[in-house]
DNA sequence: TTTATATGCGCAAACGTTTGAGCAAAAAAA
DNA sequence: TTTTTTTGCTCAAACGTTTGCGCATATAAA
């Protein structure tokens, strides 16, 4: 069966496009359109098995029903979590997700969002991963609605939400030192991305109000390779530590593998906590503390406010940090001096 | 800075549109525009900005540039590597990707196809939840060029590429069973899988084989909580088994936290081997042994049979089934009787 | 009966591309 | 010089919608 369209609907009925197009779209009574007029077009819409041309559609109206979402990837369970309640939520609203995902890499995110703007999507929730993006900027300018997650821009006025990851970063850090350590070691993700700058900048205040000088902060993206290397660099460094804070649950399993590879013991040698919660995480051979994020939480005021923006209201500059909690488990030890 | 159109350029330097498009389309030698008409047309274009406008251009040549992925949901690592992988090389083959995710619910992955026809999507990669899928059957009758992966139906030609599941299930518990074990429970996921059905039957399979009658098979979803529920429920249960065979990791993570509830210890009192790997199974308290799927190359083989059928070639009904890995750890016994 | 209002629908342009066919001028061949 | 070929580019239609405007006809009011 060939492609049918509105035009033949209107063959078929002895009618025009135009009633044809506004019985489909809703907008039949406003246009007086026959009630009888409406059964039969929709009847034969029906029959005809016809599909609305949404490219056709689109060019005309402008409209494209179409959110992009831009993401590092979905195979960190940090953002798949995320993906997965932004897209239930957009599906729920009739949109269409677009899925990029930048692989932490800045070229990659500006060539999609570059090729994003030929889709006259209708908006853009992006975890985005450079320094700064001169695409990202251009897709604002022009006045696409906007909501950053998780990361975000400090010198730019879009809209974010994310978890406050300097009180996480504190959190963490200074339970460690509650505990009594004092060497604490900081593993951390992508040096660029805010929410890891933040996470630093907590465990640096925590030391600072502790009063303690010494600071390891190492590493350089989110992922379990990461946590490996940089655990056994440690370890074989002069450096001695009685704590390692990881800035994901990625890396905190590298360092975990690393850790067992030396034969040192969590948390009776070296204590951990890790951001980022997981199932997994209690279950492992030493349940790990660790910093939960509310994801869904982040999620759900993602979607809040990029509805806010698609329904024209003022583009106000919302930005929203939540508090994340910490999930006490047993890779903490209490160490007195 | 308006939108830019390809009549835009061609006003700016007195050329038609057609030459524009021709130019930009890397089809100027073939119709023979001049070199450096060539290199105006695209000087201006860049200082025009200029963005192509994918809706008309799809419109009227029929291209969209899109591929679909249907998968149940991201927030499965199983799913979540596979979508990954696709979605790279996806983005390399300058396809946009929509994600569609059906929760395992067969009524949102049908208005999902259906959505999609609107979409003039060029392929669509899908991981049915569906017993059996209309909208599906309609999508490849109309010539839509499709892959199934991890699950597909026997009665449909359309091509697929899975891990051979039947072999999987049948592996694990000839294992168990060589390990001595006799009463050997399985924890399945979504009943209408074929990817189940086949686990399952390799599962019966090897008890048949041993000559073992005793079948307990349970679980109704490929989730934490399934597994959490009918572990307990087993353990309850009058039934006494040795060992447990959970037919995905996050099944395992279920049955793990109840195992933990009850006290009871692996692999001592009773032994675990799941399907699906994952990096934190071996830093479990007991690492768990499992039956890994070959992830990567399950992305690999559907992407070249996507293309292969987006390339006009002849049609075939390509059916790969992939061989899993057991990966041993230590969560299995052996038991002597 | 004439005039005003309501009802039901259609015309035709527009959205920004792509594309088959074709035309004028320049270059080459005769 | 005339004819053929090549070069460089343009015309205009088409893709399937949406939409501002407008036109009959029917009904109600005067």
């Amino acid at each position: 069966m060939p492609v049918q369209t509105i035009s033949d609907i209107a063959k078929e009925l002895k009618l025009s496009v135009t009633t044809i197009s506004r019985v489909l779209n809703g907008k039949a009574d406003q246009y007086r359109i026959g009630k009888e007029t409406q059964l039969r077009v929709k009847e034969m819409a029906k029959k005809l098995n016809y599909i609305p041309n949404e490219y056709a559609s689109n060019l005309r109206s402008g409209k494209s029903n179409t959110i992009a979402l831009s993401i590092p990837t979905v195979s960190n369970m940090f953002f798949a979590k995320i993906a997965s309640d932004l897209n239930r939520e957009l599906r729920k609203l009739e949109f269409m997700t677009i899925l990029n995902e930048s692989d932490e890499d800045e070229h990659i995110e500006a060539e999609s969002l570059k090729r994003l703007r030929s889709r006259n999507i209708e908006g853009l929730i992006i975890a985005p991963c450079g320094k700064d993006s001169k695409e990202l900027k251009k897709l604002h300018d022009s006045g696409l609605s906007i909501v950053c997650i998780d990361r975000y821009f400090e010198n730019l006025d879009i809209p974010y939400v994310a978890t406050d990851n300097f009180i996480g970063g504190y959190m963490a850090t200074k339970y460690l030192i509650d505990m009594g350590h004092r060497n604490i070691a900081c593993i951390q993700g992508n040096k660029f991305s805010i929410s890891n700058i933040k996470r630093v900048e907590g465990y640096v205040k925590a030391l600072d109000d502790a009063g303690i000088k010494e600071k390891y902060i190492e590493g350089e993206m989110f992922d379990e390779r990461n946590g490996y290397l940089e655990t056994k660099l440690l370890l074989q460094s002069r450096v001695h530590v009685s704590a390692i804070f990881t800035l994901s649950s990625t890396i905190a399993i590298g360092c975990l593998k690393a850790l067992r590879e030396e034969a040192i013991k969590v948390p009776e040698d070296i204590s951990l906590i890790t951001f980022d919660d997981s199932p997994y995480l209690e279950l492992l051979s030493v349940p790990i503390t660790s910093v939960a994020q509310p994801l869904l939480e982040i999620s759900q005021v993602a979607i809040r406010i990029l509805l806010g923006m698609l329904n024209d209201e003022p583009r106000s500059t919302i930005q929203v940090l939540l508090k994340p909690k910490i999930i006490y488990r047993d890779s903490v030890s209490s160490k007195s001096y």
